[in-house]
Parts: structure tokens; C-alpha cells; sequence
DNA sequence: CTCTTGTCGAACACCGGTGTACGAGTTAGT
DNA sequence: ACTAACTCGTACACCGGTGTTCGACAAGAG
């Protein structure tokens, strides 16, 4: 056995360990295919085996182990990965401007996301410590929170409960589109519409009564 | 072996195959026990193994398979039990007068059932096809319906959105004050309170604008 | 009291997934 | 072109859960 144990980075900025003696072109290859390979099985079935995963990598089981010590540390780089594609991706939604439609545009955008990878997710939570879970998911949540704070201040969203509720609640509202679906009452093009439908009033003030 | 694999019906009125030879005292009692046992190993942990049921209904693991002839099985029994437990209980919930007033009614009895059980759910969800969870489910969500629905023709509730789609945000609201509490950042006495504080603006009508 | 029904524990075969070991073959850096 | 890094398949030990069988024993129904 030759490959040592690393943590593969995501895309930008490999960072490696220390004195690290330089991964050869090939292993990069196949470590980006089996990530690639980990996100898309796991989306499909949240406890696929190491063996359908190297599989649809189009690579050996045992070459798979080469590079991830145990199927946890797999998992965990795949979310990772997912993650902060995903991070990247949501960078490019201008949060400005009025807090109602920014966030209007950010469920819209974040919606995709989560739907495709909620499953990837589950398996997560079957083998990471909430903890870790949580870690990962600190900046997304991060992004959110910031919005929704700010449009407490202009006074456009409601402050009778705390931001951590109302994000939980914008966060459930998006699976609960995804259950929809696959429970087949509901098409996907019409989700983003009914998760702001949605969101928007139970985010808003109490409207003097 | 002596057991005969026969659906044990709950408290309610024992529906017994065609010419049932009469279950014994003893075996009924044990019934009653693996299947309470069921339904708290299985909240506890969503894949409890058939040795663990056994042990804490106080019964061998021999015994279980006695009365069930696999784990879905079981799972499935397990579910029903506490599906039309819950659905009995509701059954002392005022719905009338004002809609508004009676959801709150209902989201705050509802609430404790769904945090109970619902790892059991997500037991039942890993081994039986969807299709049957929606079946058991049929019965509590129509009352929900039932409720919106009268909501809706009374100017209470919103219109603009399918009832199916409130009902379903309703139900993941709950989950998510679920999570919120097993994250640390809420606690239970509050949670129906924010509960409704979020659904029922998220079911009014659009208020002008 | 007797006989059927149920219960129990131990033991077993089976299955599928995990992680490791080996040896031969291939690929890429220099 | 040479060497170290990497990949592959097979094979293996291991583990834990499932479902079954057996034989002895307890308990309820008549």
C-alpha cells in the first residue's frame, strides 16, 4: 500500500499536510472521482455500500481505502465537499437591497441544493457526530442567520422569536418541499414559489391586530 | 412451534382472522409487552435491533419472532399501535369555533405525539415502502385536512396554496421544533407556542397588499 | 389433571458489509 | 528508462444482525 491517508480539499486551495511529499496527478484523478462518486450514490440511497460507491466511480473498492481510511471519514469528506460546492454557489446571490426579496432569491437558489442533496445528508446523520454536522453546516446557516438578522433591524421581519427558530423553520420548510415530491403532490418547478409563499408571512411581523 | 403469525389489533376491538383458535392469555400479554417495547426502543433508536426490543419488553428474542414473522413486521405493527393511540387521543381535541383557535388546539395536543415517536417513524421509514407509512398516516392527516379545509371556506386560512402543502408544512414545522430541541436551542415547553405563533400566519389569506 | 399453547436459551447457518493483506500489473513523475 | 506511486482483483477474517431449529420447561384452558 502507497497512498497515505489525507484529507483531499474541496476544488479550491488544496491545503496538505505539513511536508507533504505531493500527490501524483493519477490518485487526484480518482479521489475526485470517488468524492463525485460518494455524493452522487449516497443522494440516491443514504446507506449505499463502499462497493456501489467505488462502483459508480469506476474504480476498485480497495483503491477507495487507499485514500479514506474507513467508510465515516468518506462520508464525512463527501458532505464536506457537497457543502461547500454548494457555499461557492451562493455566493453569487446579491443579498442586498430589500431583506423580504433578497431572501426571496436566496430560498431560491438554496432550495436546489438542499433537494438534490438531502439524502447524502441522512447518511451523514447515520454516521457523524451531530457535532460534526453542525460544523459543517455553520456557514450556510451563517449566511442566513445574517439576512434574517438584518431584516429584523429594518424592521421587515418579525423579533417575537429568535433567529435560530426562524432559520430552522426555513430550513424545514425546504425538506418538507423535497418530501412533497417524492411523495409526488407536488412538481418541482412549483416548490420555490410555495417555500416563499410560505416563509415570507410566518417570517413577518404581527401586522398590528 | 406453537405461536400462529396473526395481526395483533390494538386496544380497539380485536379483529381476528376468519376462525381464530383463541390466543391465550399469556401470549396476548406478551404482545402487549414486545410491542410497547417496540415503540420505546424504536423512539429511542430508530434501528434497535430485535435483541434489544426483546429485552426491554422483557421476553426472549425467540418469543418476538413467535408473534412476528420478521422485524418489518414488527416495525410495522409497532407503528400502527402508536399511530391509533395518537389518533384516539386527538379524538378529545375540540375542533369547533373559530378555525384559527381550534388549529392552535390541535397543533398543541398533536405536538407531543409527533415529538414521541417520531424516530419511530423514521424506523418504520427504513423498512417499509412509502406507500404504507402514507396508508397509516391516512387517518391523522385527514382530521388536518378536515380542519383546513372549513378554514379555507370560512375566509380563515389562505387559499392560494393546496391544502396538502399547508398540511405538509404544519407536520415539518413540528419536526423541525423536534430537531431544534435535541440541537440544545429550544426548549419544550416553548415549542408548541412557537409553533403556532409560526404556522398560523404562514395559513392566513395575504391580508391585502 | 391433562394436554395444548406459549416461553426460553442456546446453538446454528446465513447474509452482507467492513477493513486488511498480498501480489501482480499500470501509470506518472524526473 | 527507471523508480516510486498508484490501482486492481481476489481472498480472507471479522462482525453483527436475522431468522430457524431444538429440547426442556411453565402456564393456562377445559
Amino acid at each position: 500500500m502507497a497512498t497515505t491517508h489525507e484529507k483531499p480539499r474541496s476544488s479550491t486551495a488544496s491545503t496538505r499536510s505539513p511536508a507533504a511529499p505531493a500527490r501524483r496527478a493519477d490518485a487526484q484523478r480518482s479521489i475526485a472521482a470517488i468524492l463525485d462518486a460518494a455524493i452522487e450514490s449516497l443522494s440516491r440511497n443514504p446507506d449505499a455500500s463502499v462497493s456501489e460507491i467505488a462502483k459508480t466511480a469506476g474504480v476498485g473498492r480497495v483503491t477507495v481505502y487507499g485514500h479514506f481510511p474507513n467508510r465515516a471519514d468518506l462520508v464525512e469528506a463527501a458532505l464536506t465537499q457537497a457543502i461547500d460546492d454548494g457555499h461557492a454557489a451562493l455566493d453569487a446571490v446579491d443579498l442586498t437591497g430589500d431583506p423580504r426579496e433578497a431572501l426571496a432569491r436566496l430560498i431560491d437558489s438554496s432550495w436546489q441544493l438542499v433537494n438534490q442533496s438531502r439524502s447524502l445528508l441522512i447518511a451523514a446523520q447515520d454516521v457523524l457526530p451531530p457535532s460534526k454536522i453542525r460544523d459543517l453546516h455553520a456557514g450556510p446557516v451563517k449566511r442566513v442567520e445574517r439576512l434574517v438578522e438584518r431584516g429584523r433591524t429594518e424592521g421587515a421581519f418579525r423579533t417575537d422569536l429568535p433567529t435560530s427558530w426562524l432559520v430552522s423553520v426555513m430550513h424545514s420548510v425546504m425538506h418538507s418541499a423535497a418530501d412533497e415530491i417524492t411523495a409526488g403532490r407536488l412538481t418541482p418547478d412549483k416548490a420555490a414559489d410555495y417555500i416563499t409563499a410560505t416563509v415570507l408571512p410566518a417570517f413577518s411581523p404581527s401586522e398590528k391586530r
